[in-house]
DNA sequence: AATTGTTTTAAACATCTGTTTAATACTAGC
DNA sequence: GCTAGTATTAAACAGATGTTTAAAACAATT
């Protein structure tokens, strides 16, 4: 029971609050009562504190980065002392991991969820500091796989299919609990299901490589 | 200028514009005053003629499914007749058509989009009635170019492969219009996106069927 | 023309929202 | 112990929301 009593100071009780109402509700569904009441704070206290629901907002989004990328850094895909297979597994695998943790550090993902379904102001920012360093080494390990220069609308799109495949489960998330709860049950399971993105994407990726070299005779 | 006039019955206009207003915000966003205002009809008319505004919002999605159907009906990747590699083209094709429509059309995956990002008390008839058929159809398609029985869960994930490749286009549109906006640019990009994922899908599918037969030698 | 049933309307209702205010409690520093 | 700055509180504000009401307008039947 990590229940937030009063020896963090209020400040930091409600950011934490903050990433996790606003990671279960958004942006515009939670409310500031909400968030207060679980803090065991004022309602006035946002505003005090922070500027406003909004400012607020920014800055639960910012501190629950920071907490995510902390936790899952992508620093062994980064590795290019690596065959680029194993890269691309590695990618792939810490990126689910992330995206299905459901502890603390879920938070973070449903937060990013949430804005790219229902975008506020905050996504321009998010796009710069989080996706797009994500889709640049994807991209670098995906040219290393197609070899000899492959045209950049291709790349983009065998990039969108992987991290489509990835997101799949966060997106989707309802429709798999559902459907195929067994893919998602627990750990293993969860290791299986990258596993399985990154052998059906390296199958597809060496394939394109094979039809580059010799196109189509 | 397709504006609602007063020549069709205001029930009618309301779930029109119903549709409209559910796909743009969401369930939770849309008010009924912005439904009732764009339909130039009175506020109390929702209530009037729908019991409430979550009435209203069920038979707006129903309308909107049946429409989407009547347009983009799967009839030709249903056809067995064909070889499984094109029934699959076929299939992802239409779907991602359906998907990326942004004519009245495009408006039934939105409601989709938001209700799987955010589920109503609606998203349980929608799984039933929208979405285990498809998966039913692509399950019988996959399993086509597997082939020799493969197990359960391997034909899940290869169906959740697929299905999140096109989803990738719905769920993270603001993403893409963002930083690979060609790939969506116009009619013919959508069909050489439709292709990538077919040939992308087909590839990793073979392959699979390969070591299926000849398992890690 | 009067009566009936159906639509439409403006207004109000109750509740919830983010935010502000002004008073109170607390906590150093002298 | 008093004071200055900070933290916390209850209450109120102004606006939006879904829903209801009761009166008015309309249409069709007799």
């Amino acid at each position: 029971m990590t229940q937030p009593t009063a020896i963090e100071p209020a400040f930091d009780r409600l950011l934490q609050v903050a990433v996790e109402v606003f990671a279960e509700c958004g942006f515009r569904e939670a409310t500031v009562r909400e968030i207060c009441s679980r803090a065991n704070v004022n309602v006035a206290s946002v505003n005090y504190y922070f500027r406003s629901k909004e400012a607020l907002y920014a800055q639960a989004l910012a501190f629950a980065f920071r907490e995510a990328n902390r936790l899952y850094p992508q620093d062994a895909a980064f590795d290019k002392s690596l065959p680029p297979e194993q890269r691309l597994a590695l990618f792939i695998k810490n990126f689910l991991y992330k995206l299905l943790d459901d502890s603390q550090l879920g938070l973070h993902s449903k937060l990013i969820a949430h804005e790219i379904a229902d975008p506020t102001k905050a996504l321009d920012e998010i796009i710069e500091t989080a996706i797009v360093p994500q889709f640049a080494l994807l991209e670098e390990i995906i040219r290393q796989l197609l070899g000899s220069s492959p045209d950049n609308v291709t790349v983009q799109r065998c990039l969108l299919s992987i991290f489509g495949q990835c997101l799949m489960f966060k997106h989707s998330r309802s429709i798999i609990d559902r459907l195929y709860p067994e893919l998602i049950a627990d750990e293993s399971a969860i290791q299986a299901s990258a596993e399985h993105i990154a052998q059906f994407s390296l199958a597809a990726l060496t394939q394109f490589a094979l039809q580059k070299v010799r196109p189509t005779p």
